[in-house]
This record gives structure tokens, C-alpha cells and sequence, in this order.
DNA sequence: TTATTGCAAAAAATCGATTTGATAGTCAAT
DNA sequence: ATTGACTATCAAATCGATTTTTTGCAATAA
């Protein structure tokens, strides 16, 4: 084991290149909001930036179009995914089947080792307050709270199922935060996910399982009130 | 509308840059089998083979990555996604779920012009016999088929899910490319198709629903039997 | 005015060279 | 013989320059 990879609290290797590193921290900016949905990515602008040369750069680019954050076109560059109310409905739709799907094969599968870590998982996204604070308070809340998620799912041995459900997650995560920025923390939405853990390692399947359904559609919903809403004023540039 | 692209018989713009070339061009090669699962890739032989520079067969070989066709390791390159039961069982249960889905709205939405164009690809999928002709008639063959299924489903009106769709139609055909090549063309199937295709346009949709779900196990379990029979005797080289 | 063409500037894509990192093999020390 | 350090070699990753394509603008014709 002579890899030169820094290795961060879960053990798992950080990436190192400057591709790994640069695909990583856009990620972060888009998801945060950091580009309005629909800007065009200028290579160039984001090399120097970044200070990179082109190559990495592009693989990096490449990467985050393959994960639905940015489209892109031949020869006519990238820009950051467009929001619509119909791409919203169908990733809130989706995450509903494929996390269902998901958390029953946790249960089956999952053992004490599991439990513990959804468990651990809760109780720290529950010891962050992300009403005060700043914005680092906030991220970690943000880290947190995917950890909770993935944590929950990662039992049921399904990689492909796991990556396209993180996928899904990271493109609703946008959508939440982009419309859901300016409203205080979400107190039935801790509640839930509570009684969404307790469910689950107390092999309660259906009721685990519907009570994360109804989670996840419960803030689709606020988020598509808040974006109907928005829809009427600013309607979003959408370059195709 | 002065784009340069070529365009195909659907009206959809053929890339032209180099990546998109290679990136095509590679993804025919390892869905037909060309490649041992988990053989090295080499940047170089093929940048010299293709005749072009690293950054876009990089970015080709990101893309098919980011598709399951290929493992990475940051520094140490890429390889032909290795082939295992469990990754192929994941495969088939996904398509089964996702598929299911993705046809029961297709009925729900589609109109005439969908019916069609089901109609027609299965025409012209039945209208090539592919145990009779070489190579060049198999490969007709399976973009009909491929066809066949694109068209089935493309009503429903799920981008997104319709991109997880073909990724997982991908990976299960390489399956069945690697495990069935041997066997003759499969006289059920062709039926099936014939029935999911009544069924569907007659919107009948529990039994098209059911029917698909049979289809895809029903050719998945085929290969399961030869890959266990396989798995004896040359055991897949894995480098992880 | 509206549409069309040609041109210059800008941006994307690609190239070939260079740098950085992984790996296998050798040799010395235990 | 086994371990560990060192080095030569090979491959991946990155860079900066070059080529190709798109795009915005202006001039001209309808």
C-alpha cells in the first residue's frame, strides 16, 4: 500500500489529479448554485481560474455533463443544466422508486454494522443547527445530511442502483437549493428522518419505505411551489 | 440553421468532433465483444491506432466510464469493465424495474405516431434473419433491435430515465453478446417482441408490462447459466 | 426594413511535447 | 530466502501552442 492518496476519515482515497480535484470542486459550486441554471461555461475563463491547462479541465467538464449538471453540445461548448418544472418532477419521481427500491434491500441485507453507521449518521446531521451560523455551518449541515442518505442505502449491495440514486440525489439536492435557499430549516423533515432510521433498523420495511417516499416527495413539493412560483418571473435561459 | 453535422435518417445531428467519434466507435467495439473484459486500455496504442492525440480519446474513454464500460483508477488508467454474476443480475433486476416503468407511461402517453413507430421497428427487426449473413447482418440486427426497444419505450416522456434505460440496455447486451454468441438466434424472443408490441399498442398494459419483465428475465437468466458455466473454467481476470 | 454574404474575433477542439507518477526489477542487508 | 530501498522504464496526466469551428458584426442587396 504505497499510494501517495491522501486519505480522509472514511478511509476512502481523496483524488489527487488535478481532473479528480477540479471535477470534484465544480460539483460543489453547481450543487451549491454558485452558476445560475442555463450560464454558459467558458473553458478558458474556468482554466485560468483554476489555473489549469485546457485537458483536465474538459475531462472534468465531461464528467459533471455525464452526471446531468451541465449539458453540453459538439463544438458548442457546455452550460450549466437548465431547470424546468417537468426535469424537476421526473428526478423527484425517480428518486421516489429507486431510493424505495433501495432501502428495502438495506433492510434485508443490512446488518448491526449498518444500523450503527445510519444511526451515527442521524445523530450527526441532528447535532448540526444550520439556522445559525454561516455558510460553512450550512455545508456541513449539506454534507451531513447526504451522508444520512447514503449511509441509509448503502446496505443494499446494489452499486449501479447506489450510483444512479446519488446521481438523482445530486440533482434534486440543486433544485433544493436553489429554490429552497431563502426558507428556514425544515422541522418535519428532521422528524422524519428520524422515524425514517428508527423504521429501518427495526426492520419495519413498509412503513420505512413508504415514510421515505412520502419524504422525498413532501420536499419535491415545496420545492415545485417555490419554483412555479419563481417560473412566472424569471423564466430561465435555455439556449437549445 | 447552419450547422455543418451530418445528419441521419432521423434528423439527429451526427457528432463530428474527434471524441465523439471515438467515443462511438469505441462503445460499438466493446458492446460487440472486441475487448477482453478487464484488458488494460492503453492511451497511446490507441491514440496511435485512431490516429489522434491523448485529450480527446481521454475524454472518449471518461465518457464510456461514466457509462460502465470502463473502470479507472486516477494514474493508473483505464480497463474493460470486468464481467461478474452480481453485476449482471443488478443489470437485469434494474432494466426489469426501470423498463417496466418506462413502458407503462409509454402506454399511458403515446398516441398513433407512437404506435407506428413501434410497429415499424419491430418490422424491421423481424425483417432480418440474422442466422443467415455475416457479421455485417448480426450488427444489423442488434441496432435493429436496439431500435425496437428505443422506440417501445420512448413515449414515456422520462428523459432521464430513458438515458438510465440505454446505459443498462448497454451493459446487459454486452452480456449477451459475450455469453450467447454462440447460440442460435432465439425463436421465443422473437415472438415475445411480436406479443409486447400487440400488447403495448392495444394498450393492454398490465400484460405488456408483465410481458417485457419476462422478456428481459427470461434472456437474462440464459446468460446467467453460461456465465456460471464459464465463470469454471476461465475465471475473469479482475484487477482491483 | 429584412435578408444575405463575407469577414474578423472568439471559443472549442486538437495536437505534440513535457512533466509527473506508478511499476517492475536489481541489489544489499538481514 | 525475504525484506526493503533504489533506479530505470513505462504509462498517465498535464501543459501551452496550434488548428478548426462558431459567432457576432458590418456591408450589401432585395
Amino acid at each position: 500500500m504505497n499510494r501517495r492518496s491522501s486519505i480522509d476519515a472514511d478511509g476512502k482515497d481523496l483524488p489527487r489529479s488535478i481532473g479528480g480535484r477540479i471535477t470534484d470542486q465544480l460539483r460543489v459550486e453547481i450543487l451549491r448554485g454558485d452558476f445560475a441554471p442555463g450560464a454558459r461555461v467558458s473553458i478558458k475563463v474556468l482554466s485560468e481560474r483554476f489555473n489549469v491547462s485546457l485537458s483536465p479541465l474538459r475531462e472534468a467538464l465531461t464528467r459533471l455533463g455525464s452526471e446531468g449538471l451541465l449539458s453540453s453540445d459538439e463544438q458548442r461548448g457546455f452550460w450549466i443544466a437548465p431547470v424546468s418544472a417537468s426535469d424537476h418532477a421526473e428526478v423527484t419521481r425517480l428518486r421516489i422508486s429507486f431510493e424505495r427500491m433501495a432501502l428495502q434491500e438495506a433492510i434485508l441485507k443490512g446488518g448491526i454494522e449498518w444500523e450503527t453507521r445510519v444511526m451515527a449518521a442521524l445523530y450527526r446531521m441532528n447535532r448540526i443547527d444550520r439556522s445559525i451560523g454561516g455558510a460553512e455551518a450550512k455545508e456541513a449541515w449539506e454534507t451531513a445530511h447526504r451522508t444520512f442518505h447514503v449511509e441509509l442505502l448503502a446496505a443494499c449491495d446494489m452499486p449501479l442502483l447506489l450510483q444512479f440514486v446519488a446521481l438523482l440525489h445530486g440533482l434534486s439536492d440543486r433544485y433544493r437549493r436553489i429554490f429552497l435557499a431563502s426558507n428556514p430549516p425544515d422541522k418535519s423533515s428532521a422528524l422524519e428522518h428520524e422515524r425514517i432510521a428508527d423504521f429501518a433498523v427495526s426492520r419495519r420495511n413498509e412503513e420505512a419505505v413508504d415514510l421515505l417516499g412520502k419524504h422525498i416527495e413532501r420536499t419535491g413539493n415545496a420545492v415545485r411551489k417555490k419554483l412555479m412560483a419563481t417560473k412566472q418571473t424569471i423564466d430561465v435561459s435555455n439556449d437549445k
